[in-house]
DNA sequence: AATGAATGAGGGTTCATTCAT
DNA sequence: TATGAATGAACCCTCATTCAT
């Protein structure tokens, strides 16, 4: 986790005391309620349980946080503030343009595989119509950077005559990110109704050499009129 | 609302008795159920607020079903079975290859577009791991009709020479319902996180259209090798 | 207590069951809400106690009452139409004028001497500003027909020539109310400050004798000049 | 605020020093909780708002007095050591006896419009009977000097042969108080239960004038055998 | 002397469920 | 069969007080 790198520094000149650390018990708050908010869902989770999760009491909670909404806003800010720094590492213009999908595809699959709170807490958010991220200023056109940096990919594949023309960088992000997203959300229910182990070894491996080949096939699709349009 | 047909015919054979309006209040209570569970989620559901929808009072639904679980079950298979339903009028063998598939992805989506409980019902399910649909007989393999005609649909444009090898049918199946699903379900935070509102007229219609093109790229490219795999 | 009065009569039809009769139920918490209230004020009030004077369970009162202030408001509610209906009982028409006024003092001063809960939840009551009493119909100018009949008697002595002239009726009445609302209301830390045990044996009915001889004093007071002003 | 006189003085004969800050800290904390207990009595004051009006942190209060009890206690003897410093002001001896009685009328009754924190303070603590008084040795017979005084003009005024015999002074100086706090303590109350508004301009100098003519035609009330009694 | 983070008992309120009628 | 009063565990949150720093 991002937040255990605090206190790394062997020049830290205070003592590594475990008490009295404000900042260092907001991480801990927040660390905690994500657990709790990512196996439970909004409604599903508990302050207590968040409490004892942090091994402090109830009131610190609110000592830091004015209400459960408050505290899922700062939550979700957290992950999202991650997941954008995580794919700040990602560099592509390194990469030729169809290496640079690839990358882009798995990088961002892989964090949802990792991060599979990322999920539930989306899928709260949502189901509460955003209304805290609403709130929130720091996630507000959070993603416009990454797709600015994906429609400079696209355009130099089209530049290089190998990736089709009319291509809505958005809608096209957002297919990224759903083929994979949806798999991992609904394994479960796919299960039932496909009578298929979606949960077994290697069915992830799987989904993202489809997902992978079927957004690249769709990229790699030049017609003959495509620079007439 | 579909269940609402039911035994409505004045000619029906049976003596009108106890039964018939026992099988009406049942399907009253569900229907009031899908309609809170739609909206809250299931933690975020009342069971008073589900009695105040049915205009009965509380003691009806445990009378009927058991607990809000067992509620929650039924709502499940009642809204999978309406799916299905849909889904079984939808004839494939009419349609050319290419334009089976257009019509396989317009009329998925078009059924999640009209029935926007369907995605937060699963949702909720995905979110407690399927263990409402494990207790349920109806479901299993419920979608193994609709994915067996799907593969011959495939099979057709491949020994047609249009469509191209090796496909999963589940795995391609996961992508059709899922570029739309994904959408549709995290509209709120997508719009938030790319400052573009993904709730406005048209947004829905593009969103179709990009999809069907991503699917169809995937299936039409044959490659000279595709026969020798 | 008024509402003990209930069920009483010999004919009542239905067995005297103490469960499941709603109206019995709003009362009794009513009756243990004023006690609660009447012992600590608003803020020092318990639901918890409350639902423990009732005998039954805390939900109870949420089924009853949306809150700790409507509780609240029924409480005064029902206390002022109790000090109503007890005022209405006395028929100052009946009383020559002086008898009269000493009627309404006594009477007045002993339902605050029976009713020592009036005091604490009046006073409660001011401290919030009368922000309940604000949202109930059926207190406001509850008083008019009292004040008006009490005009009625200063008027007949008037008119015998007892009674002094320009007397502002309202004025007289919180006078009346004052003079012994004060005194029982103040008594612990008067008999402090003077040293003096005003909870003693025979303190109430010194205060209702010097009291009633002030009023009366005041009325009395004929000048020659009053027919002029 | 009287307080904040003290000790202003540059002249001041002992060194400034760590005893002073204290002492004016002590003030300011007594200052703070004055007005928090005085707007929510004692069970809705918040510790930690007095804290943030004092602009200090809340160990601070702690530091100074060991409980919220203990706090109030100190509040209540600090404003009735004001409320005695301001009798004592009044000197009674440079007046003919009526010209005094109304001095002593106005005086008390200009105190509690100008302090209205006074009588939430002293309903707070006759509400709670006392207990925190009891424990107080500066406030016991406090108001002994001042009946004694009142004592004083009543015997001047009945050896003038203007006033009655027979007077009790406590009783007499209860309702000179009664008469004036009743009516702004329960002036919300009232202006319901009479649809007047008491707390419209003028209404605290009718009252005045009111309460004064109901006392002084009381002791006026010469009666010819009083000599006798 | 002063700070403010931390405590923990308990505050008002909610809610799935039961049960007398 | 149907009602809705009653239950009681738990929920989110508060608050006087303590204590490490």
């Amino acid at each position: 986790m991002v937040e255990k790198r605090k206190r790394d520094s062997a020049s830290d000149a205070k003592p590594v005391g475990k008490k009295r650390d404000a900042e260092r018990t907001r991480l801990v708050i927040i660390q905690a309620a994500r657990e709790e908010f990512a196996e439970n869902g909004y409604d599903g989770a508990r302050t207590d349980r968040i409490a004892v999760r942090t091994g402090m009491s109830k009131g610190v909670l609110y000592h830091y946080f004015n209400s459960k909404d408050d505290l899922f806003v700062a939550v979700l800010e957290d992950i999202y503030l991650e997941l954008r720094s995580q794919n700040e590492a990602l560099v592509l213009d390194d990469f030729e343009p169809e290496a640079g999908i690839r990358e882009l595809i798995a990088h961002t699959y892989n964090y949802f595989v990792n991060h599979p709170e990322f999920i539930v807490l989306v899928n709260s958010e949502n189901l509460m119509k955003s209304q805290h991220l609403e709130r929130s200023q720091s996630v507000r056109s959070m993603f416009a950077p990454l797709s600015h940096r994906l429609g400079e990919l696209i355009s130099r594949g089209q530049e290089q005559g190998i990736f089709r023309a009319n291509v809505d960088i958005i809608e096209l992000y957002i297919s990224i990110v759903g083929l994979g997203y949806f798999f991992l959300s609904n394994r479960w229910t796919l299960s039932v109704v496909f009578n298929r182990d979606l949960l077994a070894e290697g069915a992830e491996e799987k989904r993202l050499a489809h997902m992978t080949e079927l957004v690249l096939d769709y990229l790699r699709n030049v017609k003959p009129m495509d620079g007439l349009k």
